[in-house]
DNA sequence: CGTGGCATTGAGACTTTTCAAAGGCTGTGG
DNA sequence: CCACAGCCTTTGAAAAGTCTCAATGCCACG
């Protein structure tokens, strides 16, 4: 089930150069020197998670950074004191925990067990100021991430639901080079990362699938049989 | 009608030291050491822009980065080919322009004549690689603008209009120490950040002042009556 | 093989949008 | 400095999309 040519949610620096330096330990490290990758590695620690385990808790003390290295993750909010929003999926790849405050933001749950790589706060920061090639690498990730939300904030902000889920189907698709894609996470989890019901999400699902635009094999498997229908959809025919 | 005394948007970092260190020159440096804010101060070239002007299209090569001194700015993306969607405001403090690819990702329009300091892309990344301090201290304005930009999508996911209208105001007012909240945007430009119609703005916003929640004097200038009632209705009371 | 969680489907209700028209402010030009 | 023109805002009524509530069905896991 775990691929491990999956890329990074948010990270187009990851999917655009994981087919170069194959020779680095870890793939997403690609971009970095030899030297610094090394003294990267160095400093992690590999850890394993179950599914449902909470890597990082929203309001904890933020003092380890971490990256995905296979599976799959949510990115959470509490909202009105109880309640948890998915602002996010991630996927192996995809660095977890750079807070800029004490406090991590937010929380980040596992879909699926998982390989993470732990870094010491100190020694992340160290690794910083040792190597600003890293600490701009760190950047250039984060400024990634920014215009991957800013995208989202573009998709929540204006389009129906039919072109939501159009636009998620479509980007999850992107992200394996599979034909099967992998959806590890429940409908309620889209509902809440697109904005609507989970009742919406499952009534244009099986729209898109009477359409012969996808095919779904259990729960957690999805083939895209009309890409190019899908597109137009998502980009909003008729507006 | 401009005032200098404002902090930046999705900058708790400038908010939270903008009252220590009035010595270094540009207040946003405040937390920097001296010699590293002097040698940005060093490399920045003033430029002065009017309402309407564009200071960053979308698409075009990035080769600046800049650094809001005095006005205001919309964030915009451009959205199904011809319209533009706004994605955010920019008020003094806030840094323009940080790409992670060649390109712009946003274009940034000005609300008001403005002063800008810009950064020549090549003397920007010079300054990373000198000073791990200031590379480090744009990470952190990254980490806050992505945790500012995973509010501002769960409020899009989430709410109802009336809940983003009442947090939206709140949000103004809390960036400005006056009494009297500076609003340089139009109603269209609101309910674009807000995902809602303009109409919907304007029915809401005479509903908070019948209510006498707040109150308007011209287009520009708001005042907030009753900050505590719209907290609550910020927050869903009733969910 | 049963049980509980998750997904699907339907019908009615509600918020918000869209379309349309009138009113008011702003800024420009005389 | 005033008046006018144009844009922006306000307000209303009807329509659409999505949500909520509710019941049924399916699948995975113990």
């Amino acid at each position: 089930m775990a691929n491990s040519s999956r890329t990074g949610l948010n990270s187009d620096l990851f999917a655009a150069t994981s087919n170069l330096n194959n020779e680095t330990k870890y793939k997403f490290m690609s971009g970095l020197a030899p030297e610094v990758a090394h003294a990267v590695c160095a400093a992690a620690e590999r850890r394993s998670l179950a599914r449902n385990d909470d890597l990082i808790r929203e309001g904890e003390p933020a003092d380890a950074c971490y990256i995905l290295q296979e599976g799959a993750a949510t990115v959470r909010k509490s909202f009105r004191g109880g309640c948890e929003q998915v602002v996010g999926f991630l996927f192996s790849g995809d660095i977890m925990g750079t807070a800029h405050l004490r406090q991590y933001a937010y929380s980040v749950r596992m879909l699926s067990s998982t390989e993470v790589l732990r870094f010491d706060r100190r020694a992340f920061d160290d690794l910083c100021d040792t190597y600003p090639q890293f600490g701009s690498w760190l950047l250039q990730a984060a400024c990634g991430e920014l215009a991957a939300a800013q995208d989202h904030m573009l998709l929540l902000a204006r389009k129906t639901a039919r072109e939501r889920i159009a636009q998620f189907l479509l980007h999850l698709d992107a992200r394996f080079e599979k034909r099967a894609v992998w959806m590890p996470m429940r409908r309620r989890e889209i509902a809440d990362y697109l904005g609507v019901s989970l009742e919406t999400v499952s009534r244009i699902m099986a729209e898109f699938t009477r359409n012969g635009y996808i095919q779904t094999d259990g729960r957690y498997t999805l083939y895209i049989l009309n890409r190019s229908e899908l597109s137009t959809l998502a980009e909003g025919a008729g507006h």
